[in-house]
DNA sequence: AAATTGTTGATTAACTCACTCATGTTTGCG
DNA sequence: CGCAAACATGAGTGAGTTAATCAACAATTT
């Protein structure tokens, strides 16, 4: 029941990006010391947050990387589902990628008890993900 | 952020062993069936729970498994912690099984911001495992 | 042109998951 | 007793994931 070190390193990044929006680009490297994460590995996670929308980047000497979108308009649950996949603790009570169980031996879903816990806690986990902006994130509390 | 086949199968079996609670042990055998588990791998779940005091088992013909405190008494936290580890999504905000993280840039931990999110998530992961017991698993639903 | 950066894809070593197998030990029953 | 049924334990295995690493290339600035 973990979050891989994608998923905490791609936070880490945004935290810087998300301090930086608005004045300036960041490159890589600049980021990889600050939060001390991998160059190369951090490279993939900027570039699947590209690829999701959530950033641009710049080639060249004065290039780098900076969020395209407002901090207070990205969740942590939608950064976490781009680099670690559904928050659900097991894949039949995903709502973004609901995934039948095979050997459940309940006909009837909704009548399985381990379905009824599992689908309480992904709840309360999406609750608090999807409700936390970068921008909260940043400021290092919520505040609604 | 998924839980392991082992917890689910797990909780299944403990949902047999409940329902069995006072009148009769269960055999592997049963329970694989009944739960659709593999049985040698289902054995090495029982022996866990075993060695962390919630079963006994008795040997021969006539033998089997069977709970030895109260369903009530018995918690889906506990037993996910006892397959699968620590409930908390990253090490450093465990309480159960703390473990620092070598690479924060936050000499304060308080500060950091990865763990103010992480450790509000791990309290509502707790607190719905932690007061949900067995009792309440195999009736389906919660009632405080 | 040279240096600095981002882009892409392939490859990797280590590890975990979900089993499976082999082998043993204990117990109950005829 | 003898033997089958059942529990006990440890080692092994194939598939997949994680966390990087490497190599080669493309774009941009000085």
């Amino acid at each position: 029941m973990k979050f891989s070190k994608k998923s905490e390193y791609g936070l880490r990044a945004l935290l810087e990006l998300t301090r930086a929006y608005g004045s300036t680009t960041l490159q890589r490297h600049d980021i990889a010391v600050r939060q001390h994460i991998p160059v190369e590995f951090l490279e993939q996670i900027l570039l699947a947050l590209k690829r999701a929308g959530l950033l641009s980047s710049k080639r060249g000497a004065k290039g780098g990387y900076c969020l395209i979108k407002q901090p207070k308009d990205i969740s942590l649950g939608h950064v976490i589902r781009i680099l670690d996949g559904p928050l659900a603790p097991i894949g039949c009570v995903s709502k973004t990628a609901y995934q039948k169980c095979s050997d459940c031996p309940y006909a009837n879903r909704a009548h399985c008890p381990v379905q009824q816990v599992m689908g309480s806690v992904r709840d309360a986990i999406a609750d608090i993900l999807d409700n936390y902006t970068l921008a909260d994130f940043a400021a290092g509390s919520k505040h609604t």
